[in-house]
DNA sequence: ACACTGAGGTTGTATATACAAGAATATACC
DNA sequence: GGTATATTCTTGTATATACAACCTCAGTGT
């Protein structure tokens, strides 16, 4: 049984994903939501609530609840597909298949993904361009049992993420991304363009059920952009 | 008028901060914290909550509410000390005291720090070098009014860095940290080594009492490190 | 034309209450 | 001793209510 609050929450969320409430545009007040939903005004409130801190929404006192707009520019952390980030730049996105197989794991990936070392995987690589213009270099890692049609995936007109973000399981995945120094070997080795220091990106999806994929984007050092930033969150001592 | 659950948090944490409360321990429950703070329970249970989303607390229904591990258990993110970092590679570390001096906040900084734009802040500038090799370039902004002696200090053996972890307030300070694509304008003003594009690092550290200070932090782009990983969090549909 | 006032709607804070759900401990029973 | 069962304390969800703070806008008065 799910709370309500929670539902109210994917009400919403789906309205804003299915375009019916568009951008900037006034969601309906708590009091409103409360009786739509036959709930006390607290109950749509945390609804509401809990869709800010996720940047869904924004709101402000007097005024109401807002549709946030999508690049927006707080929200913590865009985890975003490519080739839409390309379409709303008015840009052609295309992408090359270079690898698509089972592998055996390798440590650093094992342990990632949370599978005993030497294990089969499945294993993608793509190649993204922008206008013909390589902006992306996607190395994947992806767990058989939890995603075990992955390789039968063409990836001509879908992406990974795409096809990831409809696994069931993964509605409401969980991600982490590190940020790490460019890697001498793998640029090299897939040498995106020459010499020139990249941004190699580490994205680690996991739904309730374990980790889901492992990635690793490379971006051109000149002209990477992540949704604009960047942004990470931790206490230390 | 600050809120009274806002109140709560504060007190919380500074029994954190002050090391009244330790690692893994028990806190007060939400109804002992409603009769010790005279509120109901609600109250104490937004403090709790928002102190739990800020990774500050653990809780688990059942069992209680806990202080949460500082370095948590992914070690999700270890904010250095740069000469510590340099030092553990067996290098030599050194650092050129480029600017130590109070500025106007310009709006950018001031909206960082929390303080009025145009206030007085103070702003110091270092350049980290590894066996002679400029690292890091340093630019940090600090608030006054919680850290007042910050012009006092030489800076020669001690790194900004290691002054303000030692700063009473701090013992359980909260970093964000956001890494933002190579800034054209920064990158030529402060010209750490011509045109190659680099990182550049905005940190800001705060406490219980307000944003303590805010860096940026400028690694050549050939050859910055930072601890190895930069790692985010985040949640997405 | 302009400033002030007030009404109505919105979000924000705070309280009191009730019941559900999870976890540990004590108790009774076999 | 070992196994249920009950109790109790914890957090989690949900409701109803009240008032405060803030914004907009219509209306009023000067």
């Amino acid at each position: 049984m799910i709370p309500k609050f929670e539902a109210i929450k994917q009400a919403i969320s789906e309205e804003i994903e299915q375009g019916r409430w568009l951008e900037h545009e006034q969601v309906p007040s708590e009091n409103a939501l409360a009786e739509r939903f036959s709930c006390s005004r607290m109950t749509a409130r945390r609804a509401l609530t809990e869709l800010v801190e996720q940047g869904v929404l924004v709101r402000s006192q007097g005024l109401g609840t807002f549709v946030a707009p999508f690049k927006s520019q707080g929200a913590m952390m865009a985890i975003r597909n490519i080739a839409e980030e390309i379409g709303e730049r008015g840009h052609q996105h295309s992408a090359q298949l270079l690898l698509l197989k089972p592998v055996a794991a390798e440590t650093e990936v094992a342990i990632a993904l949370g599978v005993p070392a030497g294990g089969t995987i499945y294993r993608s690589c793509l190649l993204h361009l922008e206008n013909g213009q390589p902006v992306q270099l996607e190395d994947r890692y992806v767990n058989p049992a939890l995603v075990p049609d992955y390789l039968d995936q063409p990836f001509t007109s879908q992406t990974p993420h795409e096809y990831l973000s409809q696994v069931a399981p993964l509605t409401q995945a969980h991600h982490l991304i590190e940020a790490v120094a460019p890697n001498d070997v793998q640029q090299r080795l897939l040498a995106l363009e020459g010499p020139e220091p990249c941004l190699q990106i580490c994205r680690r999806t996991w739904s309730s059920q374990g980790v889901v994929s492992y990635a690793r984007l490379l971006h051109p050092g000149s002209r990477f952009r992540l949704g604009g930033h960047l942004m990470v969150e931790s206490t230390s001592r």
